[in-house]
DNA sequence: CACTTGACCTGTCCGC
DNA sequence: TGCGGACAGGTCAAGT
């Protein structure tokens, strides 16, 4: 569920957060929540302190001094919380305000700093992970050679949008924003938004689409992105933030997870269907099917 | 090659 | 109340 907001937001957390701390201590509970550790741990990890966050479509990097990083996806349900607390390290109840800062059963991997403080990776379906590798050879990763462009860059144009739509002009645009190396970060919750936005079916192929939609598309995609961002994302059920926050997007969603609900635009009643292979929201007046003939 | 579907996991919800 | 099954969705491997 983490799509672009909600890790952009977590950055924003981490980067005001870690930077300057030293890691003192890392645990994990699986090696397939961190796959190449404990290799290179205790040489460019332990000890090494965190220079800067940032983020590339839905995955985060930790910057070390070690000229290594931290990789982190959080796919579906991952979390990652900053707690500059250590009481929970020792026996006993958690005070009231360490509630959902904690580490628990989810929790796959915990780095500690040498002031106290700790960052816990929790991920309720081990579907994320985390990795560490030499800062150099991030670009070199096959995910990061080939996914697209920010579609919040300033430099991206509706043009270039379009033009890398067209690289799969015979599939169902939905499946098309969904796929990474078109553009970076977008998910199930935007793409549904954005085609409510720009009023397009979602099962509409990409060569059906009139100019006038794809400059359509490009803005409401934009527009959903950076709302949610200002929101700090959107809360279904497990996301939080670095502080443990839930994020206020859903509020404003148009049709995502709003079946049985009236559209906002039209008040007809939106629907939930499935289009390649994920629950899709829509509204069945704003958003007609393209009709091949006529 | 272009495109679609299934696997990876666990927690939750719904019907019986 | 318990249990089976569908569902949630990001990404990659496997299938068509």
């Amino acid at each position: 569920m983490p799509e672009l907001p909600e890790v952009e937001t977590v950055k924003v957390g981490l980067q005001r957060l870690l930077p300057g701390r030293t890691v003192s201590a890392v645990q994990f509970d699986n090696p397939k929540s961190f796959p190449n550790a404990p290799a290179d741990v205790s040489e460019f990890l332990i000890q090494a302190s965190v220079v800067a966050v940032t983020r590339r479509a839905k995955v985060l990097l930790i910057e070390l001094s070690s000229k290594y990083s931290l990789i982190i996806h959080l796919k579906m349900t991952g979390q990652l919380v900053f707690n500059s607390d250590s009481a929970h390290f020792g026996a006993g109840h958690p005070s009231a305000s360490l509630v959902g800062r904690l580490p628990d059963k989810s929790t796959r991997v915990t780095l500690q700093f040498t002031d106290g403080s700790s960052l816990f990776f929790n991920d309720q379906r081990k579907f994320g992970w985390v990795r560490l590798l030499p800062t150099a050879e991030i670009l070199q990763l096959d995910f990061f050679k080939k996914v697209g462009p920010e579609p919040l860059a300033a430099d991206f144009t509706w043009q270039q949008f379009r033009d890398r739509l067209l690289r799969r002009k015979n599939s169902n645009i939905k499946a098309v924003l969904l796929d990474q190396t078109v553009v970076a970060g977008v998910g199930n919750i935007y793409a549904d938004e954005s085609l409510w936005g720009a009023k397009i079916h979602p099962t509409t192929l990409v060569r059906d689409l009139g100019p006038a939609k794809f400059k359509a598309l490009y803005t409401s995609l934009r527009d959903v992105l950076q709302l949610s961002i200002d929101k700090g994302g959107s809360s279904n059920h497990t996301y939080v933030d670095a502080e443990g926050n839930k994020g206020s997007y859903m509020t404003f969603a148009n049709v995502f997870r709003r079946e049985g609900q009236a559209c906002p635009r039209c008040g007809t009643t939106i629907i939930k269907t499935r289009v390649a292979g994920r629950g899709t929201h829509l509204c069945p007046h704003c958003q007609k099917p393209k009709r091949t003939t006529g």
